[in-house]
DNA sequence: CGGAAATTTGAGATCACTCAATTGCGGTGG
DNA sequence: CCACCGCAATTGAGTGATCTCAAATTTCCG
């Protein structure tokens, strides 16, 4: 595994002091940081990274040397099986940090590929123990971080075990709305939503044609809108009901 | 949320200095440590805890007030949905450090089960952080675990959403056998199996009739046998090609 | 030995899948 | 400006895997 294989680092979004004046620090979602963890945090991060929308961010099968933090956009990670078939793990947005597994698990756990243009913060693998050693803040910090996306991941096995399609498509469509919202991504009610009906029907378990039609008829319910690559949930309490998910109001989580 | 509400501690096992004598470290499985980890995690203990066989180790919606390592017996994480319907995440054995995403979470994560009689060690969870500041190694080693955890549910994902019936049910068999494998539970080519059909069921995301005649045809092609609780493979290549399944040799992991 | 729980089997219903064709839409070349 | 292309979305039809219901049968346990 080579850095060169590797995009060089375009310029950091932010300017030269990017962690500072970095805008997702300024939401609510996340925990302030104290001027201290900041600059180790700084010191820790090599750069950023430009990935077009559907281009790859970590191959299935390679270490990436590299931790991400995502900036913008959105991504997802997936596994696939040696037929094609593939499964979306969980979608990532801004301020999801991505690439520990990887840590330490020897290869082959994930890829993770960009839905839409993603702008990311990477970070230095190999100074990764050091952050934990100089800053035992920031360690547990990514413990929390991680222990939040396996939540994740636990919902979404309920989900493909356990929910049919409608539940299925309810609960991921309230899931992704609300994630979205809670990082400032919401406008008059509308969230970006890049998603294809094929990365609905992988993250779902589901076939893409029985995906397209359970997608209608909760349309035709008037429980939600997409239009143009954006989505507007009508009915909340219904597709919340329906999909027997009750998103609550997610504490701040810490952004490395 | 009271202390009392918990059994009182039993003796822990092993005797007076547990971690010093813990007969897991003994294991190829788990990585050596320091005599001055060991020292921290032993002062991070306060106790050991029995549940019998179908007992409960953390209550689906209560935030418990410890953290534990399993010493021995199967358990498993799990999600009810209202209606009752339950999905299995994924099991644990000797070993597996389990509590940490209630840290996190306000509660509302997961449940923990016992399905044999099960032997726990149990830290507080107030001197978690403190751990973290103590000794950064092991913070990272407890990121390091959440993360192989996390690997696992990922894998239980791609198998609910993406396998039929009898992919399922080879993948499983092979994963429970060779994770019991590996802490020493095998025995003669047998490995101690106390798990009866609605565990795997609920695990693989089946119903309990069908998950019983995928079983059996896997049984009568001779792929496996159960005997009086008792799991042996006969043809693990077959259950490995089928479930598109293959466990790499895992490294050994951290100890807590 | 008796009773409860777990396993096994059969039968019919249903949800989700596959195959196949059509529609809609943005981009592109003439 | 329009015909044409490719991809995503949509719809229909038939199939099949899995589910539910129901009833044995076996195993476990007191």
């Amino acid at each position: 595994m080579k850095y060169e294989d590797y995009p060089a680092a375009a310029a950091p979004p932010g300017g030269s002091n990017p962690c500072d004046k970095c805008a997702l620090r300024r939401l609510e979602a996340f925990l302030p940081c104290s001027p201290e963890e900041l600059k180790t945090i700084q010191s820790f991060r090599v750069g950023a990274r430009r990935v077009a929308a559907g281009g790859s961010i970590i191959e299935e099968h390679r270490r990436s040397p590299q931790l991400f933090t995502i900036y913008s956009g959105w991504a997802f990670r997936y596994k696939t099986l040696s037929d094609g078939r593939r499964q979306i793990l969980s979608f990532l947005l801004a301020g999801d940090f991505l690439g520990l597994q990887d840590e330490f698990a020897d290869g082959h756990t994930h890829g993770v590929a960009a839905v839409s243009d993603v702008t990311l913060c990477a970070f230095s693998r190999d100074r990764l123990w050091e952050l934990f050693h100089a800053q035992p803040k920031l360690g547990y910090d990514i413990t929390w971080l991680a222990a939040r996306e396996e939540k994740m991941v636990d919902d979404n096995l309920v989900t493909t075990g356990r929910r049919n399609a409608s539940e299925r498509v309810a609960m991921l469509l309230m899931h992704l709305f609300r994630r979205a919202q809670r990082v400032g991504m919401e406008r008059d009610g509308w969230v970006e939503f890049p998603f294809n009906q094929q990365h609905i029907a992988d993250a779902l378990g589901l076939s893409l044609v029985h995906t397209n039609k359970t997608l209608r008829r909760l349309q035709r319910l008037g429980l939600y809108k997409i239009d143009a690559g954006w989505l507007r949930i009508m009915e909340p309490h219904a597709l919340e009901a329906l999909g027997d998910y009750f998103e609550r109001p997610i504490r701040p989580t810490p952004l490395i």
